[in-house]
DNA sequence: CGCATTTGACCTGCGC
DNA sequence: GCGCAGGTCAAATGCG
C-alpha cells in the first residue's frame, strides 16, 4: 500500500491524512507545491489542520490553447481583447472535504458566477470567481454525488494577492478560532493503520511541468531539513491560496 | 446604493 | 454536422 496512487494522466489519488504531522504526506504536499511553483515552496515547514483527509490532486499544466481562425474572427465579432486569443489553463486542482457547508471559507473572497446542474449528480456546481479584480483565480464547488456529506472544491490559477480574510502574521489558530469552527470539516476517515514508507522520489513526476521542478527531499535529509522547517518567507505556495497564513503557523 | 447572488441564455469543447 | 454537457455571461433580483 501507498500513500498515493497514479490515477493516470496528470490525476494522483492520495489517501492518506495530510495534517501537517504526517511527513510523507507533508512531502507530497511540498512536492506538488513545488511543481505548481517552481520549488519555492519546497523549503517550506506547512500544516494543513483542518483540510482534506482524502484528497484528490488534479493538477493540470499550464496548456495553451490556440483559437482557431474562426473562432478567432467570432471573438473579435464580438469585440473580445485579442489578448484572449490564447487562452491559459492555470494549474488547477481539487480537493475533498467532508463538510456540511458547500462554501468553505479558505481566507479569500469569492464571487459566484454562475451554477450548472452536473449530470449524474443530484446537486449543482457552483462557480466562483476571486472578488480581486486582479485576481483570475476561478474555484468550483460541488458535492458529490456518491456521499452527499463530501464536498468537492477545484482551484484554477495562482491568488496574486493576500488573504483578507486572515492577515499575515495575525496568530489565529484553526481550534481555537470559533468563526473557523463552525465551518472546520470533519474528517472522512480515521489514519490509516499502517504507516506507509518513505515515499519514493520519483525523477520524471508528470505533475512537474515546470523546467525548476525538483524530486521529493527526503524526509531527516542533511542540511535541507532545517530548510524544510523554516516557515514561509514571502511566499506560501499554492497552499497559500486555499489555506489562511495563521491557521499553518501550527506547525 | 453598492455588492453579491440567482438564473436563463449563450458559448465552447468534445464525442459520435 | 449535430447534440450534449460543462463553463461563462449578464440582466434581474435580493440584501445590508
Amino acid at each position: 500500500m501507498d500513500i498515493w496512487k497514479w490515477v493516470g494522466g496528470e490525476t494522483a489519488l492520495v489517501y492518506q491524512e495530510l495534517d501537517g504531522t504526517n511527513g510523507a504526506a507533508r512531502k507530497i504536499w511540498r512536492h506538488f507545491l513545488g511543481c505548481f511553483r517552481g520549488m519555492k515552496a519546497a523549503g517550506t515547514a506547512f500544516s494543513i489542520p483542518y483540510l482534506v483527509p482524502i484528497m484528490l490532486v488534479v493538477p493540470y499544466g499550464s496548456l495553451t490553447l490556440q483559437m482557431n481562425n474562426s473562432k478567432r474572427a467570432k471573438e473579435q465579432k464580438k469585440g473580445r481583447n485579442k489578448d484572449q486569443e490564447t487562452k491559459i489553463r492555470q494549474p488547477r486542482f481539487a480537493f475533498m472535504t467532508k463538510s456540511k457547508i458547500d462554501h468553505l471559507e479558505d481566507g479569500y473572497r469569492w464571487r459566484k458566477y454562475g451554477q450548472k446542474a452536473v449530470k449524474n449528480s443530484p446537486y449543482p456546481r457552483s462557480y466562483y470567481r476571486c472578488t480581486n479584480t486582479k485576481c483570475l483565480v476561478k474555484k468550483r464547488v460541488e458535492r458529490s454525488s456518491e456521499d452527499p456529506s463530501v464536498v468537492i472544491t477545484t482551484y484554477e490559477g495562482q491568488h496574486c494577492h493576500h488573504s483578507v480574510v486572515f492577515p499575515r502574521g495575525s496568530v489565529v489558530h484553526a481550534h481555537d478560532s470559533a468563526a473557523l469552527s463552525v465551518q472546520q470539516p470533519t474528517a472522512i476517515s480515521s489514519p490509516p493503520p499502517y504507516f506507509p514508507p518513505p515515499l519514493q522520489v520519483r525523477e520524471s513526476h508528470p505533475f512537474c511541468t515546470s523546467p525548476h521542478s525538483k524530486p521529493i527531499i527526503e524526509e531527516g535529509g542533511g542540511p535541507d531539513q532545517q530548510e524544510q522547517l523554516r516557515p514561509p518567507p514571502a511566499d506560501d505556495g499554492l497552499l497559500g491560496d486555499i489555506v489562511p497564513a495563521a491557521m499553518r503557523n501550527r506547525s
